[in-house]
DNA sequence: GACAGACTTGCGTGAAACGCGCAGTATTGT
DNA sequence: ACAATACTGCGCGTTTCACGCAAGTCTGTC
């Protein structure tokens, strides 16, 4: 097999597999110039293996939907790559609960296919992700939908919370400090992370490293410790200091995972 | 409606069934500029209803709602003039219900800028339908997810249920008959129907002509009379009288209402 | 091992499509 | 009637693209 025909498999299985790739992403992944990159795509195209987007190409087979939301976001990898390190947490057997946001989808993403697994969430692209994964239950909250998060929030999401607990908790969020914790734009938003943080044995945060110390909003969701932040290695040492002080446990995951 | 959201509408529309488009023929077919055209399939790209390509855009949820809109092919017309009807039956302040399938989907779609309703619904259809509407809360109710009716359905959809009650409820079918009720695929599905019939003062059925007397599985939802069954014209005078027999009210929508 | 032919790659060029901001117009809500 | 919002067209600079050319690589044969 030749490199450019290894190459090709490989962006095909990488397109497929996250739903999209960028021309730019591919180029340094492989370390040609954009114009190759470009080449294969066109080939791929027309085979009919993928679709051809603006700066890159787009996977036609089975996700196209959710995994495109993820991508929205800018930090796609770090993001995939904070979800597989907490996908290996996860256990046969065990109820989780999955909030919003395109991380934590990404998450919901790496768990499809696993067995035997209950996954409860407010969030409709998990609940999307996970839809036809034989061995994984979905249950989503109801309650007032907000759609510039694809969540449901409120008085009916809560009132079905109290009645349920978890293994563990996965939240997800806008920005994350040390002091004040989770940042979001809504209170109806953080006093559900609030909740949800307090049916859970294990709570998770998962947050690229861009959204630590930021102060985006004035919504904040207070986390009882102990908590574990998952982030990636862009993550300014000093920041992470703060969060170990105050009793924050922290998991930094290597880029390439 | 203004022209933009029904040019929107349209380009959604014929994305989704011709499978893509260009901004070179829509701009020609709407006679607006091509930024005009950009600016709307950005629109749709945020709201995950398209994906953009390089000079158009690809329909995407080839798998999601596939379904659904292949169901929404049949008898458009017909439940496009059942929604109507219903549409005209809410009044201001009321709270209802809707179930899911096209037809109440359309129900959803004719009630879009209604004001001061409160809507419950353990569809994603109509959340969707109606999720921006600023005169409308909706609520979702949880629950299992059922990817081909694209609803909730389960023990926690049915809590939730037990704690509202509606001024009215719009129930969605496979099929209906004068004897048995509503007929489904899914025992889950029709345990749910027969909880939502009990929460409304008035029930009403959403089925085109097709739909009555038949029998194509063998789960069957009860409903206590009175309710209203809302069909077409194109139905059978005998079946109709059959429902009038068991003291079931009915209205017949003329076509081209 | 040398050679020819097919394939692949990087680069430069011009064209197409893009996003963005601005200003004028239409629509909506009060 | 008025203000706020939404929409549209246009012009601008930028990004991405397709294509051609020359250099480089791989493959199979003699």
């Amino acid at each position: 097999m030749t490199a450019a025909k290894a190459r090709r498999d490989e962006i095909y299985r990488l397109a497929a597999t996250a739903g999209l790739a960028s021309v730019e992403e591919l180029s340094q992944r492989f370390d040609v110039t954009a114009s190759t990159i470009r080449r294969d795509l066109a080939l791929l195209h027309e085979q009919g293996k993928l679709a051809r987007t603006y700066g890159g190409a787009l996977a036609i087979g089975a996700h196209p939907e959710a995994s495109l939301r993820q991508r929205i976001g800018q930090a796609f990898e770090e993001k995939q790559d904070i979800a597989q390190w907490a996908a290996t947490r996860v256990k046969p057997g065990e109820s989780i609960l999955l909030d919003g946001g395109s991380t934590v989808g990404a998450l919901a993403h790496s768990l499809q296919g696993h067995d035997d697994l209950s996954v409860t969430t407010p969030a409709l692209n998990v609940v999307q992700e996970l839809a036809d994964s034989p061995g994984v239950r979905v249950d989503c909250l109801g309650g007032r939908f907000r759609s510039v998060s694809q969540t449901f929030v409120g008085p009916l999401a809560e009132a079905t919370l109290e009645r349920m607990t978890f293994d563990r908790v996965f939240l997800g969020a806008d920005a994350v400090t040390a002091d004040d914790g989770i940042c979001e734009a809504d209170h109806s938003q953080t006093r559900l992370k609030e909740l949800m943080a307090r049916r859970g044995l294990h709570v998770y945060v998962l947050a690229d490293s861009r959204k630590l110390g930021q102060r985006p909003f004035h919504a904040w969701a207070r986390l009882p410790v102990p908590w574990t932040l998952v982030t990636d290695d862009g993550a300014d040492p000093h920041q992470l200091a703060l969060f170990q002080y105050a009793g924050v446990a922290v998991a930094v995951v290597a880029a390439r995972g």
